[in-house]
DNA sequence: ACGAGCGCCTGTCGGC
DNA sequence: TGCCGACAGGCGCTCG
C-alpha cells in the first residue's frame, strides 16, 4: 500500500487525531504487545517491551517511507513495505486478525500495526540513523533543487524507474507514482539516468512533486482491500490501466515488467530513446 | 556498478 | 465449484 503520500496521511492522521481526543502526541506508552515476532526488527522482544514502556511520544514525522516516532529516550521507526497500515482504537476493542503489534498509551489509546503480509518492520532505537542514514532526499525538500537532481542522475548510468525506485537515491517514491512521474515528464522508464537533459531532470522532479503533492491532498491512493480513504486512484494515468486509452494521446496504455516490478507506460507519449 | 532472480508472506482474481 | 498460477503500493540478499 504504502509510498510517500499515504505514509505522510497516516503520519498526519496519526498527529491531529482525527480532529477528536485520540491523537498520539505528547502520550505515555503503558504496554507493547508483539504478534508476529518478525515484525520487530530491533531490538530482541524482552528489551523492546522493557525500553518502551515509560517513553512519551515527543513528535511524529515521516521520512521517506517511513514513520519516525520521536520518544523521550529512543526512536520508534515503523516501516509498513506492501501491507501495512495504522490504526487508532481504544483498548477494549476486538484486534483485527492481521494486527503485529500492538502499543496502548495511557489512558486508553491502543495503536495497531496491521499487515496482512508480514513485510511490516519495528525498530526501536536510540540513533534513528542507523535505520534512516542512508536514505536520499526527500522529493519535496525545498532545498533540494533541479541541479542537484540533474548531478544525481548524472552520476549513474541506470534505468530511470529501477533509480527512482531505489530510496538510496530518492526517498518515497514507490510504484505507483513513479509510473505517474515518467508519464507526466514524458520519459520511458528504461531510459538511461546520464541520458537525461537538464530540461528532462528539471520536468521529471516538477512532475514527481507534483503527483506526489496531489496525492498527498488526496490522502493517497486506495486501489485494493489494502488502503481505504484515499482517492487518488481517480487521477491514475498509467498505473493499473493496462490497455486503457492514454489521456493524452489515447493510445492504448502498455505494461512491461522493469526491474521485476509491473510497470505502465504510454508508448507515444514515453517513446524509448534511441 | 548494474540488473536479474529469489525470498519473505497473505490475499485476490481470472482462467480452465 | 475448485484448483492453480499470476499478481500485488517493498526491500534485502546473492550472483554474474
Amino acid at each position: 500500500m504504502p509510498e510517500l503520500p499515504e505514509v505522510e496521511t497516516i503520519t498526519n492522521r496519526l498527529i491531529s487525531g482525527n480532529g477528536d481526543q485520540s491523537s498520539l502526541v505528547n502520550r505515555t506508552i503503558h504496554d507493547s504487545i508483539i504478534l508476529w515476532a518478525r515484525t520487530l526488527a530491533e531490538p530482541s522482544q524482552k528489551e523492546f517491551q522493557a525500553r518502551i514502556i515509560g517513553q512519551q511520544v515527543a513528535a511524529i514525522n515521516r521520512r521517506g517511507k517511513y514513520l519516525v516516532f520521536s520518544l523521550s529516550d529512543d526512536y520508534l521507526i515503523i516501516h509498513l513495505r506492501m501491507s501495512g497500515d495504522i490504526l487508532v482504537a481504544g483498548q477494549q476493542e476486538t484486534l483485527d486478525p492481521h494486527a503485529r503489534m500492538v502499543i496502548d498509551f495511557e489512558p486508553d489509546l491502543r495503536m495497531t500495526f496491521q499487515d496482512p503480509r508480514k513485510f511490516g518492520r519495528i525498530w526501536l532505537v536510540a540513533d534513528k540513523d542507523s535505520v534512516l542514514g542512508k536514505l536520499g532526499p526527500e522529493p519535496l525538500d525545498e532545498t533540494f533543487t533541479a541541479s542537484d537532481f540533474y548531478d544525481r542522475l548524472q552520476r549513474h548510468r541506470r534505468q530511470i524507474k529501477p533509480l527512482i525506485l531505489d530510496q538510496t537515491f530518492l526517498a518515497g517514491m514507490g510504484n505507483i507514482y513513479t509510473d505517474e512521474a515518467l508519464h507526466q515528464a514524458q520519459i520511458h522508464p528504461l531510459t538511461k539516468s546520464d541520458e537525461i537533459s537538464f530540461a528532462q531532470a528539471q520536468n521529471l522532479l516538477f512532475s514527481i512533486q507534483q503527483v506526489l503533492r496531489q496525492a498527498i491532498d488526496r490522502h493517497g491512493t486506495s486501489i485494493d482491500w489494502i488502503y481505504r480513504g484515499g482517492d487518488y486512484q481517480r487521477l491514475l494515468r498509467v498505473y493499473g490501466r493496462t490497455g486503457s486509452a492514454c489521456p493524452v494521446c489515447a493510445s492504448p496504455v502498455e505494461r512491461i515488467r522493469v526491474g521485476q516490478r509491473g510497470t505502465h507506460f504510454c508508448p507515444i507519449c514515453q517513446p524509448r530513446p534511441g
